[in-house]
RNA sequence: GGACCCAUAGCUUAACUGGAUAGAGCAUCUGACUACGGAUCAGAAGGUUGGGGGUUCGACUCCCUCUGGGUCCA
């Protein structure tokens, strides 16, 4: 396809460096990048590197290579250099010719391979998110890590590669036996539909509980004089929730029985909240059938002298070589902790999903540690997959009030915040006046869109690695670089696109339209999709699309502004507008769709 | 004690992985067509990219150091 001129530039480039200066370069080292719009031209090639090689000063060296560009291909309408800079005007018809294409087949907008002749070669790929206590409803960080977990995966099926969603529940060990504890005690019986609790934020109110009464007891102790140490040891219901660990891990069924039911509440609880989170997975493990198989490799292991057992009979792994530390995997009394059951999850999900090529970890970066440490393992073991797991950290979301802790209640939960961005969008909105004809449930179906496309975005626009700040208190904004002013753009698109609809003698378009600035900036746009795409799959980078949908939403409304899209009176011009507006709207719902952000018809 | 991460305008944040005059939004001030949807658009003001040194034709980006914040490992 002729249409990518990009290619004939780079094939051009390297033939100007070939034959002027004797310079072999491959093909895709050749780096284009955008032309500044304080600039004229639409890429610009940075020749400082050449000029060494050139012999010749860098103006020189652009002003020799544009020439011989210009005068070899066709696509290329003029250039000019500035210092080390060639910057490469492309003929008009370049971009009509994209608009044309993509006029007559749709799907070239959004083919991960348009601009490329070399194909992202797809793989088969695991992305863990989400990984709840059932001790406790989730929390803003949590909602950090489900969009981010959610829309990588969206991203990289994208990409062309196939993508399991998987979430690990963390179901066992002494902080679930906590709420236990604390309902078998002081529940009375207490269940969701008889106290109308929604079954998780019941369960945290029992952890909740438990750590007072424990303080409490503790604190009773110290007074009587002993040691704080000594108390938070000896005090009653510390000696209660061992018992109850031990216990479950017997197999006991009274215990097993009360798990099953708390855990289930839980389980109740946390499918509202990934529904209203538009969250889902393809399998969920859950660690109390892992952690076994956990133990078992860490024996395993033992016995082929990977890891080795201290006089105490705790296992430990020695990664001095490493740069990292020894670390424990079982401890005296024989049981797991935290990477034990990671052991094993990682080796069944390999086991059960032949031809893995990568396993995507969406954790906070206060586990880096841990991370690096259970690849070190899988390289200790020697599995041929151990490159493949990989560690996507992302930022702790902070309060203006400093850190989240669940147990001073001093967290955002994840309930609480969504429906108050979703009442925030209904009072935005009735204050609009603009609900015209929608019925109850149709506005409150707005809301839900309007209300989490706006937290959604907030979120997702900025860069995972980084932490970010977020302030409850004062309500998520909808104007400027936000959620809904992107989706107020694509309801404004449909309308615009409903009238022209309208029209009776709209003819198909037929070319010959010449592109005005706004046009041609918004088709440069629309022309990047895939190589953003491709972009934000390789960082795995939400805010790379959505940086790209808010760059797509301003330039159309900049267009909007300065041009008549339906007129009568020029019938070419409206079908090829009307065709502009169709390709805008569909990249802007293709991409808050990689968000997990819905686009409203209308709001 | 050891290791890792972060710092950009009053606030929230971009910067194509080393490129041109560091872009946006919010807040502040000024302005816009009897409208295809004003949740919009145009403009003003706001920066020694935490401080100092170094590498480079070129540094927010890489190296060293200091300060301040955060995290992890015994």
């Amino acid at each position: 396809m002729s249409v990518w001129f990009e290619k004939e530039l780079k094939r051009g480039i390297v033939s100007a460096l070939q034959e002027l200066y004797g310079i072999s370069e491959q093909e895709d080292k050749i780096i284009l990048q955008e032309t500044k719009k304080e600039f004229e031209g639409d890429r610009t090639l940075v020749v400082f590197p050449y000029s060494k090689q050139s012999g010749k000063s860098p103006e020189e060296t652009a002003n020799q290579i544009g020439s011989h560009l210009k005068a070899n291909s066709s696509v290329l309408a003029s250039f000019n250099v500035v210092k080390g800079f060639l910057n490469l005007l492309v003929a008009d018809s370049c971009w009509s010719d994209f608009f044309n294409a993509v006029n007559a087949e749709h799907a070239l907008l959004f083919d991960p391979n348009r601009n490329s002749d070399s194909p992202v070669k797809p793989r088969f790929l695991m992305v863990e998110y989400s990984s709840p206590n059932t001790n406790k409803p989730l929390h803003l960080g949590h909602i950090r890590n489900n969009l981010l977990g959610y829309s990588v995966a969206e991203i990289l099926k994208a990409n062309g590669h196939q993508v399991l969603k998987v979430n690990l529940v963390n179901d066992r060990g002494i902080h679930i036996c906590k709420s236990m504890l604390a309902w078998q005690k002081w529940g009375n019986g207490e269940t969701p539909s008889s106290s109308g609790m929604k079954g998780d934020h019941l369960v945290g109110k029992y952890y909740v509980l438990y750590d007072k009464k424990y303080k409490e007891q503790v604190e009773h102790l110290v007074t009587k004089g002993m040691s704080k140490e000594d108390a938070e040891k000896s005090a009653p219901l510390n000696q209660e929730i061992q018992e109850m660990l031990r216990k479950w891990e017997s197999g006991d069924s009274e215990t097993r029985s009360l798990w099953e039911k708390m855990n289930g509440w839980v389980y109740d609880g946390f499918a509202i909240t990934y529904k209203n989170l538009g969250v889902d997975f393809d399998k969920i493990y859950y660690e109390s059938q892992t952690y076994l198989l956990g133990k078992k490799m860490v024996e395993d292991g033992v016995k082929s002298n990977s890891f080795f057992r201290k006089e105490d009979q705790s296992v430990w792994v020695d990664l001095t070589a490493e740069g990292l530390d020894q670390k424990v995997l079982l401890r005296a009394d024989g049981t797991s902790v935290y990477i034990t059951q990671d052991i094993g999850t990682a080796q069944l999900r390999f086991d059960e999903h032949k031809g893995l090529d990568q396993l995507i970890y969406v954790v906070g970066n206060e586990q880096d540690y841990h991370f690096k440490v259970l690849r070190a393992i899988f390289q200790k073991l020697q599995r041929p997959w151990a490159d493949g797991l990989y560690h996507l950290s992302y930022g702790m979301v902070d309060l203006p009030s400093g850190k989240m802790k669940s147990r001073e209640g001093t967290v955002v939960d994840a309930d609480d915040l969504m429906k108050d961005v979703v009442e925030e969008a209904e009072m935005a909105t009735k204050a609009m006046g603009k609900l015209d004809d929608f019925d109850s449930a149709e506005a409150r179906e707005l809301y839900h869109t309007l209300g989490m496309g706006a937290i959604k975005y907030f979120i997702l626009k900025v860069d995972p690695k980084k932490r970010m700040l977020f302030n409850p208190a004062e309500s998520i904004d909808l104007n400027g670089n936000t959620g809904p002013f992107i989706q107020y753009t694509y309801a404004r698109i449909r309308s615009v696109l409903k009238k022209g609809n309208k029209l009776t003698n709209l003819p198909h378009y037929t070319g010959g339209h010449s592109l005005s600035k706004e046009e041609k900036q918004l088709l440069k746009i629309i022309y990047s999709y895939p190589q953003m795409v491709l972009e934000a799959g390789q960082n795995f980078s939400p805010a790379v699309v959505a940086n790209f949908a808010y760059d797509v939403a301003k330039s159309y409304n900049h267009f909007y502004h300065d041009h008549v899209i339906v007129d009568d009176a020029e019938p070419q011009t409206t079908a090829f507008r009307l065709a502009l507006s169709g390709m805008t709207a569909a990249v802007i719902s293709q991409s808050m769709k990689l968000l997990g952000i819905q686009v409203p018809e209308r709001m």
